[in-house]
DNA sequence: CTCCTTAATAGTCATGTTGACTATAAAGGT
DNA sequence: ACCTTTATAGTCAACATGACTATTAAGGAG
């Protein structure tokens, strides 16, 4: 840290890029927005910008994510942002030496967003429609899916998926989709119900469903934030 | 990404820091060099330094490896390294605004660093003793110490500690210096030995032990990078 | 208003993994 | 020879899991 003046080189410009999922239809859907600019003019690609001179990475993914949704400022303060990596490739952006923060958010699943900020629009796409995207964000993108599918197994994080009261179906059906295999109902349920601090019981009558069926019971996040034991998923499909 | 003007202010540099973790006589180390320049002039410090610009953030914590522990450059290049997260906060660095790019790297037991590069010197601490350290090093030290007991839950990372052939009681000693907690020796024998690809017995007659009691057989790493199901610490002594 | 379908919930049972132990084997030291 | 030390083998109960079956409570079709 002591022989390079910083001043020697070309600077370096710092950005975050973000992977916003959310379980839409019983498919994961991440959040890309179309590129109004060169390089990759009319591409897709995922949400992000540049870090300000006096705003943390977490800051600007924050910041980002609010302009390019258009979610309301407390709702970004509280939703759950966690950094994946960072990618340095030197020439991962045609333009200049670009380093990007990335970060990953969950979200239950919502309006549509108004395509705001600088993008020429920001909607919701499957993630198996999210290819070709602009930059190396095919790879952030598989990495975050990879993070997440990873997380649910040791965390609480699926709540976050969920809106605030949430029937023990749907956090079923977040596991199912983030990680592409079906569940036993019963077991599940077990699992999750034993857990101590994972979900806790709302009381009142059940939702209006719609459906057909029994409704279900309502259920919010616990307080716990780690799963002891795990929840693994089926077959060592792991990594 | 596209409403900023990357040379309206001003820019970034861009570091890596280093959490270089060895087992040493039972105790956790971790390699720390003296700095030789303000600021932080005379403090304890992770290893690190600028990234080139023609280099990505992983071949730079490479080099740094390399030049300020003397190791060889086939010993650094196989290594197992891993990027940490990323620390940005604008205050972090009282010259100029400096993002940095932790790793993570575990060692078998070496000899000492000859304290080459800038560093005016390198030095295994104990981690115990590896406080009021220089920057943000104290968060970032921590954060590793926590990644690596979490890892070691969940993948073979362990046999990283050890050398090329090692007994199961070493590996046994990796787990409990990290974790800092005793281990049942006939369970952990149990649990490693019957995941497949964790370990694989070497042949041939066991290592002159020098100490008293029963040799132990060696084993070297096995092909595998996961541990299905973990080997999951005593106690939800978790995060 | 009954029967059928659907989904939620309750429970069973065999298997697998873990934690806490006890027992034996093979080395060095006195 | 004995004692100490460490490695290795094996036992057993508690717990968690996977694969099931059964019951309950809703909506819809005749």
């Amino acid at each position: 840290m002591q022989d390079y003046d910083p001043g020697a080189f070309p600077p370096f410009a710092v950005t975050v890029d973000l992977a916003v999922f959310t379980v839409r239809e019983g498919r994961l859907h991440v959040l890309l927005v179309e590129r109004g600019e060169d390089p990759f003019k009319g591409a897709w690609a995922l949400p992000g910008g540049f870090v300000r001179p006096r705003e943390s990475a977490g800051q600007a993914a924050r910041r980002e994510l609010a302009e390019e949704t258009g979610l309301s400022g407390e709702t970004v303060a509280d939703l759950h942002l966690e950094q994946l990596r960072t990618y340095s490739d030197p020439d991962r952006d045609p333009r200049m030496r670009v380093v990007s923060v990335a970060y990953t958010a969950l979200l239950p699943d919502l309006p549509e967003p108004r395509g705001g900020g600088d993008a020429a629009q920001a909607q919701w796409t499957p993630l198996t429609a999210a290819v070709l995207l602009a930059f190396d964000h095919d790879r952030i993108l598989a990495d975050a899916h990879d993070r997440i599918g990873a997380k649910l197994e040791y965390t609480c994080l699926a709540t976050s998926f969920c809106p605030p009261e949430f029937t023990l179906g749907e956090l079923q059906q977040v596991y199912e989709t983030v990680w592409g295999v079906d569940l036993d109902r019963p077991n599940f349920r077990r699992k999750v119900l034993t857990t101590p601090g994972f979900v806790e019981a709302v009381e009142g009558p059940p939702r209006r469903t719609g459906g057909r069926g029994k409704p279900a019971a309502l259920y919010r996040a616990g307080t716990a934030s780690a799963l002891h034991p795990p929840l693994l998923r089926p077959e060592g499909r792991h990594a």
